[in-house]
DNA sequence: ACAAATATAGACCAATCTGTCTATTTGTGA
DNA sequence: TCACAAATAGACAGATTGGTCTATATTTGT
């Protein structure tokens, strides 16, 4: 798999069941089995390391949902399988997305929250990629593109709102409650 | 105020700022202006700091947001209310919740995962307390116990749901859109 | 088989981490 | 004024931080 590829998986684990500052570059470096040296020989830094992880989180989870959701028939099923897909990812039915504790962009952006830092930068992209995938479902409910947009941003809010409840306060059903509210609204 | 109140308040500063692991106990200290060894007067460790600074924070805003609710209509008029209570806070027109950051709790669950902790718990506690608070007045609106239940989770939704994306996404709007939703389903 | 690239272990660095200890000073109440 | 409580500065501890360096070993492509 390469060794790179061994410190992103591992970083990120880490990372997102413990937070970016508790965990030592020693200890990632430890439990994936890599020499220190070639850390720095394929990252110039730490948080070179976290850009990456984002990244590839980034591409695991956004992946992951828009397969899900393309499952369905563009619009509303696809809107709706959107949270079912959220519910089995807080009740950890999906392996390839770790254990869920919250969701990692915004844990990380609590780490990093000056909006100017690149690691926030690509936290804000994913939500923004997301986003964009739940306008474009929207758009075949709605015929304005402003009504598209408020549409979009409704499931957003209650998808955001459903992950921070079930990690928070552990309510395993929130997604449940998000879907069937989103679907009094389409 | 006593020192006891600075370490705190100088605390949740930082904390709310950089996140909780990235700030030292010699930094807080510092900014404080307070000796180390007062600081283990009064707490016996860092996370017993943490502790009181998580509790300090719900009260300041728990306090702040029925405070402004209170100054409404019980009901629809409060629930609106606390619309743009939040978006006065995100565009930092609130001196007193210091400038916005996203939401404390929700950042610190970030970093404390684990739901056993007693940070975590904390933190679980005070998003209960602001569920339970909207509860009220939405059972002003719904004849059912259920069905106040069910609102109060829809608001509750595009609350968190329109913080996390000003944090993340910077969208100094959301909620206001997060409003025109609610309003739109009381 | 040989050369170049890549990975290894581990010493080492200065800085920082949480937390303890001592010895001195300041503030307060009777 | 005296005694006690509370705060101070700062040394100190042992562990850990992100990061550099060297010298050796292992892959890899030709």
């Amino acid at each position: 798999m390469g060794r790179r590829q061994d410190l992103v998986n591992t970083a990120l684990r880490l990372f997102y069941e413990h937070g970016v500052h508790a965990i030592g570059i020693n200890q990632v470096l430890q439990e994936a089995g890599v020499a220190k040296q070639t850390l720095y020989n394929h990252f110039e830094s730490k948080d070179s390391l976290v850009e990456a992880v984002v990244e590839q989180r980034d591409n695991l989870f956004f992946s992951w949902l828009e397969d899900r959701m393309n499952s369905r028939a563009a619009g509303k099923e696809a809107l709706l399988e959107m949270f079912d897909a959220v519910n089995d990812w807080i009740n950890n039915r999906v392996p390839s997305l770790h254990r869920f504790y919250g969701c990692f962009f915004i844990n990380t952006c609590g780490e990093y929250s000056d909006p100017d830092h690149p690691v926030h930068k690509l936290c804000a992209a994913h939500k923004t990629r997301v986003f964009q995938l739940l306008k474009r479902h929207a758009s075949e409910l709605r015929d304005s593109e402003t009504g598209a947009e408020e549409l979009a941003n409704a499931i957003f809010f209650l998808k955001e709102g459903a992950i921070v409840k079930a990690h928070v306060v552990g309510d395993m059903n929130a997604a449940v409650k998000g879907r069937a509210i989103a679907e009094s609204m389409i």
